[in-house]
RNA sequence: GGCGGCGUAGCUCAGUUGGUCAGAGCAUGCGGCUCAUAUCCGCAGUGUCGUAGGUUCGACUCCUACCGCCGCCA
């Protein structure tokens, strides 16, 4: 039983350089099921959050490196990450930089209740030291003679005071958590995981760093001497700016927040956020949908490598929709996929131009040539149409029911079967043959008010898909919001008139690359 | 090293609890239509369902071992 609410975040993108492909495909899902639901539970009861996280120790050496001061390299990736946000139509609520005074001071606050709830303890740490990371490493992960992987220099044994957050106190609750669930962590595999991850006693998690050693960070409310580490910070970006965060504000978000993150970051998410969360007697969120990787050509995607695309080209060419329509119909949410033009162009030509462009042409076609682009019948049911008006029918609670489970793909291949449906009706039934004898002309207008009426009902679901197609569909409908949700045989009246047929998606010529 | 996942037509993949499950889409070939963006419709395939055993009247579907790819934790 779905809440009333909801609220949307993606991951608070961690960045040393420009948006990619990769990105665009968390923010595109995110946003595709955001849109599903302001359809579904109404716009004022969705909220969706995204945005940058611009502290800690690998923003500043990427400032340091381009020579900037970390605020300045900060506010530069945050804008290129926004306008990447709005090229995608990405159609976020809260664009959140934890750099931002509203988001620092509610991370202090968070900070001071786990801090005076005794959640939080300060103690001495020794451990093996990389300069050139910067970091602790634990033997386990140092090469023989503690050399450290990343620099093959010696790591140097450390003495160094921190703040810790006690894990371990909270395990059980967050495995009975993930266990009575199902939906906590989806899809399972990744619930698995988390499982097995929560098996063994956990170690404290260091939350603080030294100002000696790393200044750029939010400064503990109770230690001038030490500033936050980044994950403790970015996480609360997740609530940070919502218009309400009194306690029962929280109390009440929580409990409907859905969380869309990559694989990479299941432990933090799945271990140390609820652990951060019940540290200051937050309730623990709704669920995490844990997406894959996205491949380039069946490699791993890699800067050097310069197989990294820019996501807002295909915005460009060929347009609008088309990086959505491919990522999500192409890709299994929760498994990796594979990016490459190629295959983008396939998609593009079969689906789009040739089943949904096509399809929209032929009828608006027919629908200009015949009536003049009137609708002159009801849609009607005779034992000819009962098949498709069925089909057209079961679109959207069909399509529905299969983005509830996060299954993009399947809810897109719903709506071409219903696509595809309508192209065998048209042969059926050859209105293009019956318009030729004046008497069977009611018979064609039947036949016509079923495809229209189709295609609005199509258009409508598609809507969390592509907006922009949606929208263009409806306009060469002539439908305004007010009807363009309705059920099917509800919406288009005779009388109605809808506009002549423009060409969605043009073909692209294979040769062309 | 431990745990888990995957391996099905040229490509991408579906295959619920074992018995019309050997399938879909794309790509390919042939035929048809003409309203439409050389689009649409129909037909045609190809597969030792990773390998080798086992359980069963019967396994892609369960069990064992092995091979290959990947992930998580060590």
């Amino acid at each position: 039983m779905p809440p009333e609410r909801i609220h949307i975040t993606t991951a608070i993108t961690y960045s040393n350089g420009p948006p990619h492909v990769g990105h665009a495909y968390e923010y595109l899902a995110a946003d595709s099921y955001a849109r599903f639901m302001r359809r579904k539970l109404g716009k004022k009861n969705v909220t969706f959050v995204t945005g940058t996280d611009e502290h800690g120790q690998k923003n500043r050496d990427a400032a340091v490196k381009a020579g900037l001061a970390p605020k300045a390299f900060a506010d530069q990736i945050s804008a290129m990450f926004k306008q990447a946000h709005a090229g995608l139509n990405i159609s976020y609520d809260y664009f959140v930089r934890t750099t931002d005074p509203v988001h620092e001071a509610f991370v202090q606050k968070m900070l001071a209740r786990s801090h005076t709830s005794g959640n939080i303890r300060f103690r001495e740490y020794e451990g093996l030291y990389c300069v050139g990371c910067e970091r602790f490493y634990t033997e386990k992960e140092l090469l023989p003679g503690n050399l450290c992987p990343e620099h093959n220099q010696k790591a140097e044994l450390l003495k160094e005071s921190n703040y810790f957050l006690n894990l371990e106190k909270y395990r059980d609750r967050i495995r009975d958590q993930i266990k009575r669930n199902r939906d906590f962590i989806r899809p399972e595999r990744y619930r698995n995981e988390a499982l097995k991850m929560l098996d063994e006693p956990l170690a404290d998690l260091c939350i603080s760093r030294p100002k000696a050693r790393l200044d750029w960070g939010i400064e503990l409310p109770f230690d001038a001497n030490y500033v936050t580490y980044v994950w403790y910070d970015a996480f609360w970006a997740y609530l940070s700016e919502l218009p309400d965060t009194s306690d029962d504000a929280l109390k009440a978000i929580l409990p409907v927040t859905e969380h869309f993150i990559g694989k990479d970051i299941l432990k933090t998410h799945a271990v140390y956020w609820p652990a951060m969360l019940l540290a200051v007697e937050l309730p623990l969120y709704r669920s995490l949908n844990v997406h894959g990787f996205l491949n380039f050509g069946g490699a791993r995607f890699s800067k050097s490598s310069g197989n990294v695309a820019d996501p807002l080209a295909y915005e460009a060419n060929p347009g609008p929709d088309v990086l959505r329509y491919f990522l999500l119909r192409d890709v299994v949410y929760g498994l990796d996929g594979d990016f490459t033009e190629e295959r983008l162009i396939e998609r593009y030509n079969a689906d789009l131009a040739n089943d949904l462009g096509n399809l929209t042409s032929r009828v608006l076609s027919m629908a200009a040539r015949y009536f003049d682009g009137e609708v002159t019948a009801h849609p009607a049911s005779n034992r000819e149409d009962a098949a498709i008006c069925e089909a057209f029918a079961g679109v959207a609670p069909r399509s529905d029911a299969m983005l509830e489970t996060l299954a993009f793909n399947r809810a897109l291949e719903v709506i071409w079967q219903a696509l595809d449906a309508a192209n065998k009706y048209i042969v059926a039934t050859s209105p293009f043959t019956l318009a030729k004898d004046p008497a069977k002309l009611p018979r064609v207008a039947e036949i016509l008010a079923n495809l229209l009426e189709g295609l609005r009902v199509v258009a409508d679901t598609l809507a969390p898909f592509m907006p922009v197609t949606s929208r263009k569909i409806l306009d060469l409908l002539a439908i305004g919001e007010s009807i363009a949700h309705a059920p099917f045989g509800q919406g288009l009246k005779p009388g109605h008139h809808v506009k002549p047929a423009t060409p969605l998606f043009p073909r692209i010529d294979a040769k062309r690359s």
